[in-house]
RNA sequence: GCGCCCGUAGCUCAGCUGGAUAGAGUGCCGGACUACGAAUCCGUAGGUCGCAGGUUCGAAUCCUGCCGGGCGCGCCA
């Protein structure tokens, strides 16, 4: 309907223009928008705004023009008007509104995908924790920022894998097989000093444990330096297969899951590290390896490897995003915690020194999440192992609720996330409002089924019962989803569908609190109601589905 | 000191690729269930969009400077 509408505009503009009335031809961009007040009508565009200095023209004298030259084929347009300093209000004939309906019944719940990335490949790495403890809100947040932006992506035409990075390598690897093997010593009976450093939760030491009856009391009789690889590989076997198992929990799931070692086995990172040296990108000084990353705009150079021999986590950072080019990604988007955000130039060095261009790479930084606890906010101690993990928060408030909260925020801003208020099925936590709207649209249903009403098989030819300014609002509110859809995909913005999930249940509520769906003594007016709330409810399940939140059909 | 994010109603936040009278939830106050689920709805009240300049026909939105809060600035990850 926007589409016929900017048509029909542009039409005119050329009739103006062939008359000579519009000296030039220059029309800009037909930008039809939604005016905040309805009384400014359904559409509004400013282009008479835009096009006065081309067309020497006053604004107003302009819009005069074009309205009366519309040629309004389709008869969607009940009236216009010329308002302020030259907007032109379009107002459309309610039965206009109908198609959209049709159009939501027959793409069900395709309804709303667009060809926005016309099959570009498009990966998304997200929570890539490492693998020395569980889980945490953080990573929750991570995670369904990650999940809904692929979702989202996908439905807008891209072609999406995701991907999660394995850190297992390097010294945190080291420090995870020290802890268990200390813990290991101590459950045999001796007694070690237990470092700070050290990985302090309970989990080591059941992992300790397993390994013991595993492998029995000779692995942790062996020597440190015998020992601790063993250790470490176990334990972050283990731990990663504890976090796929919270994530397939939390509704989270990937393409694929890719090993920080095995670039180190496969010996691309020692290639690389070749490479650049020959071109001159790498370098030696104070006995380290410096890559030249103020060459493409980081601050200053950052090592490779260090004075040890030890590579650095950037210097697998290098190979790995240059590999995942190499897979033939056209974009790669990372999701970082935004304490990691002075990360950021070094890696766009990287990969445009790698040869791509800077701007097919790009990281969502989100912000932290505050764990509260009825305003209070909850102590969070990684060292001292007291934390409450994401499979903790799942448990407590439930996936659909920890989803729907991860995004109500902007991912750039940080978010409270109060357990209790989580927990509550009130009008506090958003999630219940909206997937009431689709319990009781499913409730409406039973009821018009056990009261046998007459209205099978409906698919109403005659919408012409759906008058009243709420069934239009309610249409209209539908007929703006595949918009919003768009714009959350192209700005990667998962929380605009939730907001726009919320907007339309309001106007559901609204609607079923001043009218009434099932009337048996009006079939035609029944009819075409279920046929409008069965399209909300569509629409409801397909958005939530973006989300990876359910739509329940009784709460 | 430098960099990134944030600053909008009492509180929590949308709106930010410039549009008309800045929105929602919550909280306060007052209303609506003998018909489809009251986990709902309706109404009243509540604002120097941090401050000051600039660009523009038009700025919460763009630019500059300041103030306040968070997070970073390692041969850690």
């Amino acid at each position: 309907m926007k589409n016929a509408l900017k048509e029909t505009i542009l039409a005119a503009a050329m009739v103006d223009h062939e008359k000579g009335i519009f000296p030039s031809s220059d029309f800009c961009e037909v930008v039809l928008e939604e005016p905040k007040a309805d009384s400014h009508g359904d559409w509004s565009t400013n282009m008479a705004m835009q096009m006065a200095k081309a067309q020497r023209m006053s604004p107003r004298k302009i819009a005069e023009t074009l309205i009366g030259h519309l040629d309004d084929k389709k008869g969607i347009i009940d009236r216009t008007e010329i308002a302020g300093p030259g907007f032109i209000n379009f107002f459309i004939r309610p039965s206009a509104w109908y198609p959209v309906l049709a159009a939501i019944h027959e793409q069900d719940d395709q309804y709303g995908r667009c060809d926005l990335g016309k099959g570009t490949r498009i990966q998304i790495e997200f929570v890539s924790s490492n693998p020395t403890g569980p889980l945490h809100v953080g990573h929750g947040r991570g995670g369904a920022v990650g999940d809904s932006t692929a979702n989202i992506l996908s439905f807008c035409g891209f072609d999406v894998q995701k991907e999660y990075y394995i850190n297992d390598s390097g010294r945190q690897i080291q420090t995870l097989g020290m802890s268990v093997y200390l813990r290991g010593k101590e459950l045999l009976g001796e007694t070690v000093a237990f470092p700070d450093t050290c990985y302090q939760g309970d989990y080591i030491r059941d992992l300790a444990g397993e390994l013991l009856e595993r492998e029995g009391r000779e692995l942790f009789e062996k020597s440190e330096a015998e020992a601790i690889m063993p250790c470490a590989r176990y334990a972050a076997q283990k731990i990663t297969e504890g976090m796929r198992a919270d994530l397939v929990d939390f509704g989270v799931t990937f393409d694929q899951w890719f090993s920080e070692q095995s670039l180190y086995d496969s010996g691309r990172v020692a290639g690389d590290i070749r490479d650049f040296k020959e071109k001159g990108l790498i370098y030696e000084k104070d006995g380290a390896l410096w890559f030249k990353t103020s060459d493409y705009g980081d601050e200053k150079d950052r090592v490779v490897v260090r004075q040890n021999g030890q590579t650095t986590y950037f210097a697998s950072d290098i190979t790995y995003h240059k590999e995942k080019f190499e897979r033939g990604f056209q974009k790669v988007i990372d999701v970082w915690g935004a304490d990691h955000h002075g990360y950021i130039p070094r890696m766009k060095a990287a990969v445009e020194a790698s040869g791509y261009d800077r701007d097919q790479f790009d990281v969502l930084l989100v912000q932290l999440v505050n764990l509260l606890r009825a305003g209070q906010p909850v102590a969070m101690s990684t060292r001292a192992g007291e934390f409450v993990t994401l499979a903790d928060v799942v448990k407590e408030v439930g996936r659909d609720a920890a989803r729907f909260i991860f995004l109500t925020r902007h991912y750039e801003s940080s978010l409270d996330f109060d357990l209790e208020l989580a927990k509550q099925k009130t009008n506090d936590n958003p999630v219940y409002y909206v997937q009431y709207v689709h319990a009781r649209i499913s409730s409406i249903h039973r009821k018009s089924e056990s009261d046998r009403l007459d209205v099978s098989g409906f698919a109403p030819s005659d919408l012409s019962a759906l008058e009243t300014p709420e069934d239009i609002a309610l249409i209209k509110a539908l007929a703006r989803y595949p918009e919003t859809v768009g714009t959350a995909g192209a700005l990667m913005e998962p929380h605009r569908i939730t907001y726009y999930l919320m907007t339309l249940a309001a106007a559901f509520h609204t609607y079923y609190n001043r009218h009434r769906v099932l009337s048996e003594d009006d079939l035609k007016l029944t009819r075409a109601r279920l046929y409008l709330i069965a399209a909300v409810q569509k629409v409801i399940r397909n958005g939530l589905a973006l989300l990876g939140v359910s739509a329940p059909d009784a709460m």
